[in-house]
DNA sequence: CGACTTTGACCAGCGC
DNA sequence: GCGCTGGTCAAAGTCG
């Protein structure tokens, strides 16, 4: 069995495997920064999240949620426990509940927050959806129930993971390529929430995309699922040239779990795109991250290879 | 002409 | 039951 398909097989997406020591800030449930990148991981925090010794998803599944604030010497009140379900509800909530996590004070720094859970409390992402014209076409009607039961289970195991991201663009470039299907308004807020879902057959992954309400500069982007395909070889604009071809030939053969969104906030610009207008890049000259170790970074690909390695 | 976006309508869940 | 809201569909329009 190749990695990728050990990839493909695998049931937990584990977007933070490798990124023990990266840059990032989670909110609970009252959207409140728990841990951000100003935040030095202690070694504890390393160890907690190190795949040698649990992935993300044991971490989150584990009966001890407090060894998050242990881990990274969180200061948490007690309205700051941290647990799997309070992470997720992030990710569920309406656009008010973003602005409330992106104007929370306690992340005047944090320039890229995340969450993630696996959505079994989500009933309301597991509603039935009737196409019209359903209700007149009998074994039609049935096939699509079915097919909508199956969407149904499978959508109660896919992940979600939203990102704060600064950036003047609404629209992150990821690697893959997206159709929009939607555009809703979003209560309190100015700012529509756009729907997209990737354009590969048989892959499910959608991510919603959506502007803080309280702070525009801030894009919330959340993913569900994971893409059970590589980064499309080609690409339009410029996707391709958002990570540096050292990390994009290594993430691309590391299959689809990888996080590429995720990482490309942690990334400086490449130096393959002249305009340096990729959204990567706009984040870090408005948020002026300071990436560490340039070599931090393989490090992190190298982590999560071995990781994924039998 | 295919890929993609826009946009109004539809549907289901939820709270009152 | 009703209204609100989030999520999705699909026809029409746009773009390269």
């Amino acid at each position: 069995m190749s990695s990728n398909e050990k990839n493909n097989s695998q049931h937990d997406y584990d977007p933070f495997q490798g990124f023990n020591r990266s840059t990032f800030s989670f909110l609970d449930d009252n959207n409140s920064c728990i841990f951000n990148q100003s935040a030095a991981p202690t070694p504890a925090a390393i160890q907690a999240f190190d795949p040698a010794y649990m992935s993300f998803t044991d971490c989150l599944n584990g009966g001890d949620y407090n060894s998050f604030s242990r881990a990274f010497d969180m200061s948490c009140s007690s309205s700051n426990v941290v647990s799997p379900k309070k992470i997720g509800i992030y990710a569920e909530n309406s656009v008010g509940d973003h602005q409330n996590a992106s104007e929370n004070p306690s992340t005047p720094n944090s320039s890229v927050s995340c969450s993630s859970h696996e959505d079994e409390d989500s009933s309301k992402g597991n509603k039935d959806k009737h196409p019209k014209g359903s209700e007149d076409q009998g074994d039609d009607k049935s096939k699509k129930v079915n097919k909508q039961a199956t969407k149904k289970e499978k959508r109660q195991k896919e992940a979600r993971f939203a990102f704060l991201t600064k950036s003047e663009l609404d629209n992150l470039e990821d690697g893959y390529r997206w159709r929009k299907y939607g555009q809703k308004a979003v209560k309190n807020s100015p700012y529509p929430r756009s729907y997209y879902r990737c354009t590969s057959p048989k892959c499910g992954v959608k991510k919603r995309v959506e502007r803080s309400f309280q702070d525009p500069s801030v894009v919330i982007t959340t993913y569900e699922a994971k893409h059970n395909h590589h980064i499309p070889t080609t690409l339009r604009g410029h996707g391709a040239r958002m990570f540096p071809p050292s990390i994009m030939a290594s993430t691309s053969s590391m299959g689809p779990d990888f996080p590429h969104e995720f990482l490309s906030h942690f990334l400086p610009p490449s130096s393959n795109d002249p305009a340096g207008n990729t959204s990567s890049m706009h984040y870090h000259q408005q948020q002026q991250l300071q990436i560490p170790d340039y070599g931090l970074l393989q490090d992190l690909v190298s982590s999560f290879i071995r990781s994924e390695a039998p």
